[in-house]
DNA sequence: TACTGTGGCCGTGGTC
DNA sequence: GACCACGGCCAC
């Protein structure tokens, strides 16, 4: 039946891998979908397979599973895709989990509480939650199988776009996706491509970040130059073989500070294929504007957008890579520098306009919102520098901390668009992301600190009393390299090496959630893995003064109070323990 | 072939 | 305490 899932009640390995290869052989499937099936499910179950010599029978010729590029499993005569892959290419979405993804796009979930992958063997072991757990993965299963609907038309789009088999395309790397997409248009020109060389990695010189404007500011406008880096390379046709190694004077164009010279005739490649990609992406654009959401064809054209959206951006980051096909130092250096002259040219026309600019990182500015000031300086932009500048967001107040690229803005809408700091990071607690943001909405709709001052004082006088639930103080951080390859000692490579050796398999990439406990000495001796911690062990004092204050701080500092205006007054536990962590 | 680029912040450990 | 390297994550 559609949809339905399959359990089986098989009680050893063999059968239970020869259910599934028969389940497989009946539904035969086009599409196979896992969540992280790559790395942990299909090696998992070939080398399960292998031991217990069982077939595994999944593939359209009723064989196994195959290791194939770019690290992907491939089953013949069907397209195996991970939707890790697919979660990879949603940037909005910071923790790759299925209820993250899921609840991304869109899709409902029955099950409010996930079980944490650490407690599934406590789950097994005791019969009355192994109920909880299979429904947990029952759940996750029907999850899946959702966001496979969501990812598959972008699959085949990526596919169609870039010349890789669906199945592949989704776990390459954007560099061999983009390498594939014009080796397909080098064809299509009758030209030849360039074998891959071994290269040096030459570093350049990249975008301009400007100094904020420190505080408050009321109805704040930002603007964004569309598709800055390609635009540039099309106008001014910068290519690897347009790019002047010679004498020659006649015919072109000198790029400003890096002083690279290219042919202004006859079009390069990066410019045929940049335009070609515009233009693709303009001609679905304006289908899409005379379909209908309910046609079936709207998901797809809505997918394919998405797909040259994101194979145009990539252009400018592959050709400065030193692995592509079509690198080019001079190239990627080009465009960064007319970039960087781009952004400093708005400016000035910004600025002769009497517009403020209070803030602007590489092809956006953030100006008062004078709406007739601004359509002028769209204007102006357009007939000036021939480039086109969108208006893309109205804050009704923005706060801007003394740092580049951390602000948060309060939008017309009454949602709050937070941009860089604590509140958006992975690596800080639930506790020190809530209360940012809270006291980041008290501030941006009272425009002055002290209901948000009030708040944080009450809360780090008596954080213990709260009762919040331990994921509050969880703090997770990637493993990057294995944990024997690190040279300092740090609180998460120190909660692995504890996992490790209670038989945890932790690897680099793995992300390691610990809590900082009483413990004493340096803050990574006090770091346990999370579900060895009860609320008990919880260092208070660290999560008041390492987590709360700075976070809450970052934002109250703006508008002139200090991190000791925050901390509780005296006689409180947390005045008392003094800030002993902090240097 | 598991590396698209640079700019930037900041906590922590470690040394002087 | 000052200073710097490491390490992780984020903006664009």
């Amino acid at each position: 039946a559609e949809n339905e899932v399959l359990q089986t009640k098989a009680d050893s390995d063999d059968e239970t891998i020869r259910e599934f290869g028969g389940h497989v052989s009946k539904t035969n499937p086009d599409f196979v979908l896992t969540f992280d099936g790559n790395s942990v499910h299909w090696p998992y179950l070939v080398k399960r397979a292998d031991k217990t010599k069982t077939p595994l029978r999944v593939g359209r010729d009723g064989g196994p599973p195959h290791q194939s590029l770019y690290g992907h499993y491939s089953l013949i005569g069907r397209a195996n895709v991970d939707l890790l892959n697919f979660a990879d290419d949603l940037y909005a979405v910071k923790n790759k989990t299925i209820e993250d993804v899921a609840k991304y796009l869109g899709i409902e979930l029955s099950s409010q509480n996930p079980i944490d992958e650490t407690a599934y063997f406590e789950h097994w072991s005791n019969l009355n939650q192994r109920k909880n757990l299979v429904k947990h993965v029952e759940e996750q299963t029907k999850a899946i199988l959702k966001i496979g609907q969501e990812a598959i038309d972008y699959v085949i789009q990526m596919s169609a776009l870039s010349g890789l088999p669906p199945d592949q395309v989704i776990a390459a790397a954007v560099g061999f996706r983009v390498d594939n997409y014009l080796m397909m248009e080098t064809h299509n020109l009758g030209q030849l491509i360039p074998s891959r060389m071994e290269q040096p990695i030459i570093p350049y010189k990249g975008a301009i970040v400007l100094e904020p404007k420190i505080g408050l500011h009321d109805n704040v406008a930002s603007l964004d130059f569309s598709s800055m880096y390609p635009s540039l390379m099309i106008k001014y046709n910068i290519s690897p073989d347009t790019l002047i190694t010679g004498r020659e004077t006649d015919d072109i164009f000198e790029v400003p500070e890096v002083r690279h010279r290219f042919r202004n005739h006859p079009s390069g490649f990066y410019r045929i294929v940049l335009t070609k990609l515009i233009e693709a992406r303009k001609t679905t654009k304006a289908e899409l504007k005379r379909t209908a959401p309910s046609d079936p064809r709207y998901t797809l054209l809505k997918a394919r957008e998405k797909a040259i959206k994101v194979m145009t951006n990539a252009v400018y980051g592959y050709a400065g890579w030193a692995g592509a096909r079509w690198y080019s130092k001079e190239v990627a250096e080009s465009a960064a520098a007319l970039g960087r002259e781009t952004i400093n040219r708005a400016i000035s026309i910004a600025k002769s306009l009497g517009l403020t600019v209070f803030y602007g990182d590489t092809d956006s500015l953030f100006v008062n919102h004078d709406e007739k000031l601004v359509q002028k300086f769209q204007g102006e932009i357009d007939r000036q520098l021939g480039l086109e500048i969108n208006l893309t967001e109205v804050y009704k107040r923005i706060l801007f901390t003394e740092a580049k690229k951390k602000y948060a803005g309060l939008k017309t809408d009454g949602q709050i668009d937070v941009v860089g700091l604590e509140a958006v990071r992975g690596d800080w607690s639930n506790l020190a992301r809530d209360v940012q943001n809270t006291v980041l909405r008290m501030v941006l709709e009272d425009a002055k600190p002290d209901r948000a001052a009030t708040y944080v004082k009450g809360l780090a006088a008596d954080l213990r009393s709260r009762m919040l639930p331990l994921s509050a103080y969880v703090i997770w951080k990637t493993l990057t390299k294995p944990v024997a390859a690190y040279e300092v000692n740090a609180p998460h490579v120190e909660a692995a090496k504890k996992m490790a050796k209670e038989g945890w398999s932790v690897t680099a990439g793995d992300k390691v959630g610990f809590v900082i406990t009483k413990k004493t000495g340096k803050l990574y001796q006090k770091a346990e893995p999370h579900y060895k911690v009860s609320t008990d062990d919880i260092d208070y004092d660290y999560y008041v003064n390492n987590q709360i204050i700075p976070a809450a701080a970052r934002i109250l500092e703006v508008l002139g109070l200090t991190e000791n205006q925050l901390i509780a007054e005296p006689g409180s536990q947390a005045r008392l323990s003094g800030r002993s962590e902090r240097g």
